[in-house]
DNA sequence: TTTTATTTTCAATAAATATTGAAAGTTTAA
DNA sequence: TTAAACTTTCAATATTTATTGAAAATAAAA
């Protein structure tokens, strides 16, 4: 297989597996091409190289770097902004679980905890029991994946994983 | 708070972070209802209490019981089918996993390991040196990921969450 | 200052995704 | 059989989400 294909098969995989956990497809891919190429990119050659407009190209690289996946870069004497993503796939991925932990995980384990101590209701009654059970286990099943994801944000590399091949004994 | 607004919350919180996470808003709303509610439930009652059509109901049901998150019963001498929640949310994180490596994940690293053997190129070059380190690591991480799905689908829950909390020693 | 290069914004539009509802299909019972 | 009770299907429609593109803003250079 030749390379320039390679590339746009990896920027395809990398988009629909971006959209089938709720990122932005064309947000994936801008990554995707940002991370098997070499130096950084300008927005003009972004545009260009996965034919979406400036618009788009610009709000998908702003988000980018709200992640922390990809930073800019100015060159002297030109005007000019280049970008380019940290390829340390260990950084990436404790980058996501981060941003991910924070936007939608958290506030969800504040709902829970409300929902676990603020309701009313009768301890005999099926229905009230079986909501504050499921409340409750799901709530100490959230927290679980939290403290997990906090190791794992905090951890080096190969500790990390060196802790986690454990597992298999 | 009543009990009845409380489910309505936990309701919107599941059916937000399903969304969140790339699942259907709706399946993620009929898979809370029913891990609430102490027993069964007929299409017309999951209809009526979430406000949506039957056709909708019906097929996010069954898309839920290909996820092996719901099951079907029936009553004897009644001609209606019953839906009820597995409640157990060891189980649940467990499918969850199962049906997503095997959907989604599981065939991007096929894509991966196609694209770190198949494609040639000059290893002067940078373009295919810095695409082929990225694909490798990437598939690496993935390959990580995909072991440690494998690992907690086929564990018990005290096992499991035993060796992850090693982890923090 | 004025011009030019570049980035940002956001209303309009397009595309993708989810939902409806009525017709067709199925199953049991009279 | 026929009818009644229920489930399934899917084209049409609505909703949500993503994208465009041109105008406004910003920043450096002339």
């Amino acid at each position: 297989m030749q390379l320039e294909e390679a590339k746009l098969q990896f920027i395809q995989a990398w988009g629909k597996l971006g959209s089938e956990w709720g990122i932005n497809r064309t947000m994936a891919q801008v990554h995707a091409l940002l991370l098997i190429t070499p130096g950084a990119l300008t927005t003009e050659e972004i545009m260009e190289t996965l034919a979406i407009s400036r618009g788009n190209a610009n709000m998908t690289l702003r988000d980018l770097m709200g992640w922390g996946l990809v930073e800019k870069q100015h060159r002297l004497g030109e005007r000019k902004e280049y970008f380019f993503a940290d390829k340390d796939t260990w950084n990436i991925a404790r980058q996501v679980a981060k941003e991910r932990r924070k936007r939608e995980l958290d506030p969800v384990i504040k709902i829970l905890d409300e929902l676990s101590s603020k309701v009313e209701g009768d301890t005999n009654d099926p229905a009230y029991e079986t909501f504050t059970k499921t409340v409750k286990d799901i709530n100490k099943l959230a927290k679980n994946v939290d403290k997990s994801l906090e190791t794992m944000i905090k951890a080096e590399e190969n500790w990390f994983w060196g802790s986690i091949l454990k597992i298999f004994k």
